[in-house]
RNA sequence: UGGGCUAUCGCCAAAUGGUAAGGCAACGGACUCUGACUCCGUCAUUUCAAGGUUCGAAUCCUUGUAGCCCAGCCA
């Protein structure tokens, strides 16, 4: 469906004209995250987009961990990035390589452009680099060892490599312009040193090599026709283009940018969720508020209504953010078919049918999904005093209401029509419980069409039923009032989280296992928390609300 | 105020000089054993603004405006 849909993007058109001008006869793409954290729902637009494009043009799609940094990477993070790109659906088969990988190329492509004049070692700090770099409307000057020769230039990187410099006293850079409007042109670090263990490569280096340097060199190597980055990279791309052309290559990558995903309502960005794990504002980098993809898988999302969500949203270069209103139609479409349609009372009221035999019960045929036979049929004890939703039952209904009110009629859904025949109250003038009777003739199944109802609603069996904790969350901050101010301080919506504890689930949902979804009759779809569930009664974390398209007038 | 990029409905997004697709949201109505789903219908005389070229402009030109990115030995 999303297929027939989607758009013909820009990439596409991009890589149409490649292959009509013959500059590539095979598509290779990559996904290549630094593992430094956890993936978020910005990251599946990229692995969506790229795996996509890979599967359409019949080419190969990699996944590659740019470690080039040892400062920042931890292991950790490299199976979980793995285990949610295969979670997604994004095939990269047997190739998940690592940048670290290709140490040993970069070192000799380095060589190769001191050799051709092209990269020089600078006896700069830190701080004198970006001095000489001039700022943003003035140009940068040249490096005091911009013109060192060539054979001082290798017998330096030898020494850097060899460990003979300390950590921040000797950088190679590339030669290139000074005084170039563009600040990544003006003479970028390639090497820098530091002595640190690497994950992957441990002690066998210590110096490591720039994303501006190892990035183009990394794609060129794994024969990626199309390296797919974000918009931040845009002023990179002369530089990618000038290092993939002086370190001499068959074929070429090319680099295309296009728009981060951003969603409306949330936390979005890899630094925003980190301060909200560290900060012990969220449970975890699972939390189920958080859009990071452990978090949507927790909470129920699957990879077919993320992959359907990222899909409709389109690819551009414009900066936008879509509305989150789109994922939940995305998750509501992909499980309306598939999941059980089951009945759970979030606030209960109990409702006692007055001519029902006492102590009597039946067990009652329900479809597990009346638009879907295949999921079978559940039984459903039926009995004398049941829950309903509080809010199904008006004792003075506003106009237009077609629910339960003393007097009206309406169908408890999978059993009988019932007639509201009064209330009873509490002291404090609180409805206890509502009285009605019901009508035999009336048994779900039967054919009876003697009259009809206005309404349904659902119930669960007061004996039989369980008590089951139900977390609803709203999400977890709005990005438009910012989720940390400039001065640090945080703003939360401390309405963010609602768990319902005297729910009332129908027996039936007892056997729930972890990540099972269902919908709840009228109170959107819901998912066992696999993580709490282990302790004990199942957790049921809401995924999303259904629409409701009934208003109490106020 | 150096350079790069972007601007089409509340939110995304097509349209490649030929007379503004589609989806989400919203709103009507029909249907209904979920006020859901489904189905039907409504929703940009106008594309950031102002000029210009053209038989014809969202698309080309000019001048503005607004937003995003860049001064890490991060990616």
């Amino acid at each position: 469906m999303a297929d027939e849909v989607k758009s013909r993007n820009f990439i596409e058109d991009i890589i149409d004209a490649d292959l009509a001008e013959g500059k590539y006869d095979r598509i290779v793409t990559r996904f290549p995250p630094e593992p430094n954290g956890y993936l978020h729902i910005g990251h599946a637009k990229s692995i969506i987009l790229n795996s996509g494009i890979a599967r359409e043009y019949g080419g190969q799609f990699n996944l590659r961990f740019d470690d080039t940094n040892p400062t920042k990477e931890k292991t950790e993070f490299v199976e979980s990035i793995k285990a949610d790109v295969e979670w997604l659906g994004a095939d990269f088969e047997d190739r998940c390589f690592f940048a670290s990988d290709y140490f040993d190329i970069m070192y000799e492509k380095a060589l190769v452009l001191i050799r051709k004049g092209l990269a020089y070692v600078s006896g700069l700090s830190a701080d004198q680099i970006r001095e000489y770099r001039g700022t943003l409307t003035e140009p940068g000057r040249n490096d005091p060892d911009r013109d060192r020769p060539v054979e001082e230039n290798l017998r330096l990187f030898q020494n850097m490599k060899d460990g003979l410099c300390a950590d921040g006293s000797m950088v190679l850079r590339a030669k290139i312009d000074m005084s170039s409007p563009n600040m990544n042109m003006r003479d970028p670090v390639l090497y820098r040193v530091a002595h640190m263990t690497h994950h992957n490569t441990g002690d066998k280096w210590c110096i490591y090599p720039m994303y501006d340097f190892a990035h183009p060199i990394e794609d060129a190597v794994e024969g990626i026709s199309h390296s797919i980055c974000t918009l931040e990279f845009e002023d990179h791309r002369p530089l990618y283009n000038w290092v993939v052309e002086h370190t001499d290559w068959e074929h070429p990558p090319r680099q295309v940018e296009f728009a981060k995903m951003y969603l409306t309502n949330v936390v979005t960005g890899k630094r925003y969720i980190k301060k909200l794990v560290e900060d012990g504002i969220v449970d975890g980098w699972d939390d189920p508020r958080l859009v990071t993809i452990a978090a949507l898988k927790r909470r129920g999302f699957t990879p077919e209504s993320i992959r359907m969500f990222v899909e409709l949203s389109g690819v551009s270069k414009a900066n936008s953010s879509s509305d989150y209103a789109m994922l939940e139609y995305c998750i509501r479409e992909d499980l309306k078919m598939k999941k059980s349609r089951m009945m759970a009372v979030l606030h209960p009221l109990k409702l006692i049918i007055d001519n029902y035999p006492e102590g009597q019960t039946e067990l009652l045929d329900a479809d597990n999904n009346l638009e879907n036979p295949e999921l079978g049929k559940r039984q459903i004890p039926f009995g004398r005093e049941l829950y309903i939703e509080s809010d199904d039952f008006m004792e003075v209904p506003v106009p237009k209401y077609k629910r339960l009110y003393p007097g009206n009629e309406v169908r408890l859904m999978h059993a009988y029509f019932v007639k509201c025949t009064g209330v009873d109250k509490n002291p404090d003038g609180s409805i206890a419980a509502v009285h009605c009777t019901y009508d035999p003739e009336t048994k779900a199944g039967s054919g009876f069409t003697g009259r009809k109802v206005k309404g349904t609603i659902h119930w669960v069996p007061a004996k039989e039923s369980f008590c089951a904790t139900v977390r609803l969350y709203e999400n977890l901050i709005d990005e438009s009032k910012g989720v940390y101010n400039e001065d640090g301080s945080l703003n939360l919506n401390p309405n963010s989280l609602v768990t319902v504890t005297d729910a009332r689930l129908e027996p039936a949902l007892k056997e729930a296992k972890p990540f099972d979804s269902f919908q709840f009759v009228r109170n959107g779809y819901y998912t066992t928390d696999c993580r709490d569930s282990a302790e004990g009664a199942p957790v049921f974390n809401r995924i999303v609300t259904m629409k409701s398209s009934f208003k109490l007038p106020s």
